[in-house]
DNA sequence: TCTGGGGTCCTAGGACCC
DNA sequence: TCTGGGGTCCTAGGACCC
């Protein structure tokens, strides 16, 4: 993480790091297999069913974007400015020429794609700088460290990089290269889609300077406001701000932030490790019946156990969330003596949780799983129950149970 | 612009222990 | 009894990211 000294310059600051970002992927992805939707509008919809106008809009491809949806955007507001082709076709009011396509988010095929960006990433770097790294933060975003690469060089290899990544996924990246990940991931986002920027170390400061302090890494819409109440609007006057005065205003990120401003960022780029947690969630119409609220939490418990199974998880803390209007959001959650597999148990208390927003309205509702363990299930079975670290007393830790465990289990 | 779904990290207060 | 200090775990909320 980053030290405690705000050093002007970065000690590391000779590594050479790439952020890759993919381009309207889910987008990108549905042209792949439907070339029609090449070169139109348009706009991939979570929760989005054919011919409804329900969801929310995950991706907007650069022509879509045009007509002003954006990502986030309720699916009946994309629609307002952007009607459906088959609906334009169909009412005289609307011009089939300034109408566009619409499709359901497909994650299996989108985490398809991305395996094969994937491959082709991993592939280049192996090949690059045998001690460079990897680092895969979502479906369509990776940090590299090819720092053997070194600087001459480093433009070659992201413009080599950036068409193997074409060649063999058929999708483009835009690709920012830089001596630091916050430095990386604001050049891959300069210059989209298709972009390539480098920024060289000694170059970092000024390129920086004059961008609005929201595109750092770090700075969202409240503490961009906040900053912007101080007179803070560039991330050059973020670099030129008092460091102290910043980490009174916003704690441990504003130092961060006032680092990242200054082109400082001493994180390593590593591999992503196990999640902290698993959870799902949906939204409902708003509602305060019981028996939908009560077996929404259910199917989502049930989801959320059979994840946490697949991956080998084993879970010591089960919660829930609700959501009241406008846009409440309360969470309640209850810890286990032990980690635990077991679904029905989920349910359980995931109900339990529920029933304190028992005559509330709720127009969303949660179920998650956290206090992960990943300590390999059939290996505790083969050794027993001894912790294999030996930091934990056998009693300590009951079995990873797929029976039952009954309320008794817990703490409090 | 009244808002989908899956995550991470940080903060702050309280319980509890020695 | 008016009362120390350090440490850990738990819960709830908030900001942020893609």
């Amino acid at each position: 993480m980053d030290g405690p000294l705000s050093a002007e310059r970065d000690p590391r600051d000779d590594r050479v790091v790439c952020h890759v970002d993919m381009d309207c992927f889910y987008a990108a992805c549905e042209r792949l297999r439907e070339p029609a939707l090449r070169g139109e509008p348009l706009v991939v919809g979570m929760g989005y069913e054919p011919n409804e106008d329900i969801g929310a809009v995950a991706t907007a491809s650069y022509e879509a974007r045009e007509y002003g949806v954006g990502s986030a955007m309720p699916i009946s507001e994309a629609l307002e400015r952007l009607p459906r082709k088959v609906d334009a076709a169909r009412d005289d009011d609307l011009d089939v020429a300034e109408a566009g396509f619409y499709r359901p988010v497909d994650m299996g095929f989108y985490k398809e794609v991305s395996a094969e960006v994937r491959a082709a990433v991993e592939a280049a770097v192996a090949e690059a700088d045998p001690d460079g790294t990897v680092r895969n933060v979502s479906i369509d975003e990776s940090y590299l460290d090819v720092s053997a690469v070194g600087w001459d060089a480093a433009e070659s290899f992201a413009a080599a990089l950036r068409e193997r990544i074409e060649r063999e996924a058929g999708v483009t990246a835009s690709v920012g290269v830089a001596p630091n990940m916050s430095t990386a991931k604001v050049a891959s986002d300069y210059d989209k889609p298709d972009g390539l920027v480098v920024v060289r170390p000694d170059e970092v400061r000024d390129f920086l300077a004059p961008l609005p302090v929201g595109e750092l890494h770090g700075v969202g819409p409240v503490t961009a406001d906040r900053l912007a109440e101080l007179g803070i609007e560039t991330a050059g006057d973020l670099a030129a701000a008092d460091p102290a005065a910043l980490a009174d205003a916003f704690g441990s990120r504003g130092r961060a932030v006032h680092r990242h401003a200054r082109g400082v960022d001493d994180r390593e780029v590593t591999p992503v490790g196990k999640p902290k947690s698993l959870s799902s969630e949906k939204a409902l119409s708003t509602t305060d019946d019981g028996t939908t609220k009560r077996e929404l939490v259910a199917g989502l418990a049930a989801e959320v156990a059979e994840r946490a199974r697949s991956k080998g998880a084993l879970y010591k803390t089960i919660g829930v969330k609700v959501v009241r209007p406008p846009f409440d959001i309360n969470t309640r959650a209850r810890s286990l003596s032990g980690p635990v597999d077991d679904p029905d148990l989920v349910e359980e208390v995931a109900l339990d949780l529920l029933s304190e927003f028992a005559d509330d309205r709720v127009r969303k509702l949660g179920v998650r799983v956290s206090n992960l363990d990943f300590a390999d299930a059939e290996q505790a079975s083969l050794a027993g129950w001894e912790d294999p670290e030996g930091d934990v007393e056998a009693g300590d830790r009951p079995p990873a149970t797929r029976g039952r465990t009954t309320l008794d289990d817990f703490d409090g």
